[in-house]
RNA sequence: GUGUCUUUAGCUCAGUCGGUAGAGCGUCGGCCUGUUAAGCCGGUUGUCGUUGGUUCGAGCCCAACAAGACACGCCA
């Protein structure tokens, strides 16, 4: 298809004035009256719209055009001409409009404001609207720019099992994966469901993290990387969790604390950067119709640098801060939202890393300090989301790492793989996770994540 | 899982003191020579979430159930 597509009209690419050329699009508006009418065409191309400027006197369907229902597919022939003073730098005067695929009248979209609860019930059609042609196509530039950085970086694309026969650092409730007949299951001498006879001839589940997986590959090709979906069975009813999403896994041998945040930092900038240069348009309209601090709050988390500061001098400040939280602070404790939120929107009000956490609130595989309290852990705060990244040292020392899965209970025999990294050639190393949605929802302003999914999986809900 | 709130036209909502229901938008028809979520005139649109109860009479009062949203928890 030699088509002109609407992103090339609005682009540098300039054409002839009177130049003759055709779209195809949905009709978004018709406004008409008796002698011209008006197109808001859309080609899918950008989040922009051309107008069709169409004169009865031009087109002998023009009284059939005029009744086109919106949403309906044409194809337009007509001149460019360029209308420097009008709301739109150009348009296009219609020398012929065919239909190709009308559409019904019972259209749900208007021209107007949807409620988001409303447009997930019809989650086929709202990426035709504004909101979400703008999300989705943000979506897939922070994709892309995660996959740019990482691979000028020198990471390699990592795809661990989606299913899996552990359930990770015990890391929440799984989806059971089986072949087995629900209505008719096997069962051992003992009364309890017969898993050897099932497809894998164990219990196997969907992945809740590629992490573990992942150290074993950073520890012999250097740098590696997951970003794919990843499964929690969690009852979780916020606008933070869904049930299927994505995660981005970095995994660094050679690399301390330290270089895990310079890494970190560096990535969400390049993400931020690519957005900012890349949807323009779609940003704009995001600030107008969504979030009218976005493009201020990307800019600056482009240019300023990130805060830093232990769990302890966090702790420090929420103690010394002259509000009053419902849950009250204190050394040790698992900071909830509303402490996340005030350190980094009301102390820094920019992205915030928090180091260093008691070790009894983080998981196993993190390294041990040597106050013998905390951890080498790190969480970045960003304002609106709270947290979108998690990371740490990862416990590199084998006498250390055994002692931690003696502790936790952990089953010596599921993680003996996982110590033999340290029994073969141990080294430092660090990684963190990212949930790919959050950093969606931090660069587009929405506040639910089933607004950053095309067809999100929550609790109850599974439509699509 | 806990708490709060919501459910009335295709969508967004109003509905007073309990007396069989309305607006805007959409849609349909008409008018309009430059519109920008176009404008003007007219028509259309209902198992008031479900079930049961109170009452002469329930959208409204009561109970149970269901669906959804938000906050919290868990986390990314």
């Amino acid at each position: 298809m030699s088509d002109i597509l609407v992103k090339d009209l609005f682009s540098d690419q300039h054409y002839a004035e009177d130049q003759t050329i055709t779209l195809h699009g949905w009709v978004k508006t018709i406004r008409s009256s008796k002698k011209i009418g008006f197109i808001e065409l859309n080609d899918g191309s950008t989040i922009k719209n051309a107008q069709i400027v169409m004169k009865a006197s031009d087109l002998d369907n023009y009284a059939d055009i005029a009744k086109f229902p919106i949403s309906s597919t044409i194809a337009v022939t007509g001149k460019v001409v360029y209308t420097p003073d009008a709301k739109q730098p150009l348009e296009i005067h219609a020398d012929a409009v065919v239909l190709e695929g009308a559409s019904d009248s019972d259209y749900p979209l208007q021209k107007k404001a949807h409620t988001y609860e409303y447009l997930r019930t019809i989650a086929h059609l709202r990426p035709r609207t504004n909101t979400f042609y703008a999300v989705f196509r943000i979506r897939s530039l922070a994709a892309f720019a995660t996959h740019q950085y990482l691979q000028a970086h020198g990471f390699n694309y990592l795809n661990t099992p989606i299913i899996t026969g552990s359930d990770a650092e015990g890391a929440g409730e799984m989806f059971r994966v089986t072949t087995l007949d629900m209505n008719n299951l096997p069962h051992t001498e003992d009364g309890k469901v017969d898993n050897s006879k099932d497809f894998f001839r164990k219990e196997t589940n969907l992945t809740v993290s590629g992490q573990l997986e992942a150290e074993a590959f950073a520890l012999a090709l250097r740098k590696v990387y997951t970003f794919g979906p990843t499964f929690r069975a969690e009852n979780s009813h916020t606008a933070r969790h869904a049930s299927e999403f994505w995660m981005i896994e970095p995994e660094m041998a050679f690399e301390d604390l330290d270089d895990d945040i310079v890494t970190i930092e560096e990535l969400i900038k390049a993400v931020v950067s690519y957005v900012l240069d890349n949807a323009q348009d779609e940003l704009a309209f995001l600030n107008d119709n969504v979030d009218d601090h976005l493009i201020e709050r990307l800019e600056k988390t482009r240019d300023e640098k990130f805060a830093r500061l232990t769990y302890t001098e966090a702790i420090k400040e929420l103690e010394d801060a002259d509000q009053d939280f419902e849950v009250p602070v204190y050394w040790g404790l698992d900071l909830e939202a509303e402490h996340e939120r005030y350190l980094c929107e009301h102390i820094y009000n920019k992205p915030v890393f928090l180091t260093d956490y008691p070790k009894e609130i983080k998981a196993f595989y993190m390294r041990a300090n040597d106050d013998g309290k905390t951890v080498a852990a790190v969480d970045l705060l960003v304002p609106e989301i709270g947290e979108l990244v998690g990371g740490s040292q990862r416990e590199e020392r084998r006498d250390v790492l055994a002692e931690k899965i003696k502790d936790n209970h952990m089953s010596e025999e599921e993680y003996g793989w996982y110590q033999d990294l340290r029994k073969y050639g141990e080294t430092v190393h660090s990684g963190f996770g990212i949930g790919f949605e959050r950093l969606v929802m931090y660069v587009t302003g929405m506040k639910n994540i089933r607004d950053v999914i095309p067809y999100p999986r929550t609790p109850g809900n599974a439509d699509f």
